[in-house]
DNA sequence: ATTCTTGCAAATCATTTGCACTTTA
DNA sequence: TAAAGTGCAAATGATTTGCAAGAAT
């Protein structure tokens, strides 16, 4: 907790008892959640918090970088800690979303494909994961 | 036009008005517009068109594989007509997406990877398009 | 005559906003 | 005490749904 609270800080973020929760949630639960799934699990801890707090927060977190936010689910806006590069793949089947290691993401920062200068490169997949196909095969 | 009907044939889907208008302009403005863009260009000349029309016209398209779906935007689905894999970027400055030539997207379907069989590829990209490049070098 | 297509209005759902209250430096 | 953080309720905007009317086969 008191890394997370230097690590805000770093990040020239003022911590506060939100933010800290809401930073440890995207730590400890690497599942690209949705605001809503953050605030469902951290509202029974918290019954003050508010839904308006962790849409704020979570733009703030975009803006100086600690989190990403992934458009691959085509209704609702989901999140992760900011990490190595890396693809998604979203089950078509049971909704989870998995990461998936790739080296196609190293392109640098700045550039430049077709004349088009790139700052951001996000890749998805969608599909079925292996443990919906495990549950396939067992039937 | 007589084209766009047999095309709808042989994809299964009884051809209406407003079905050929909506594929029509799907073939003509290849800027993947959202349903709301099409909505609008098309009432002007249909002023009874209506929205509901424009979307169940579009889930029946992607249905039979005759449009894609990209979710490259946060707030909006946006369409293309389904042709050969690209990638895409979207400029941060004016919003506009660019079809990106790549040989990536070839990977066929029903492809393993780290264990979950992949049924479709996104690639975006984000950033300044050389319009938009062009335009800050001028000032 | 039955089935497909369409339109309207209302509902839904994620996200944003205005504003007032509270906490903190 | 001014600035930052938070919460509530209402607004927004894209998309969906229920249902009834119209068109086509």
């Amino acid at each position: 907790m008191k890394d997370l609270k230097r690590y805000l800080q770093k990040k020239g973020i003022p911590s506060s008892y939100h933010r800290l929760k809401i930073l440890e949630y995207l730590v400890k639960h690497r599942t690209h959640p949705t605001a809503d799934m953050i605030y469902k699990s951290l509202s029974k801890k918290i019954p003050t918090l508010s839904k308006t707090t962790i849409y704020t927060t979570l733009k703030l977190f975009r803006d100086k970088g600690i989190v990403k936010e992934l458009s691959i689910s085509e209704n609702e806006t989901r999140y992760e800690i900011n990490s190595i590069p890396h693809a998604h793949l979203k089950c078509i089947k049971c909704g989870k979303i998995y990461d998936i290691k790739t080296k196609l993401l190293l392109l640098k920062n700045e550039s430049v494909i077709e004349g088009h200068q790139i700052e951001e490169c996000h890749l998805y997949f969608k599909g079925v994961c292996k443990n919906c196909l495990k549950k396939q095969k067992e039937k």
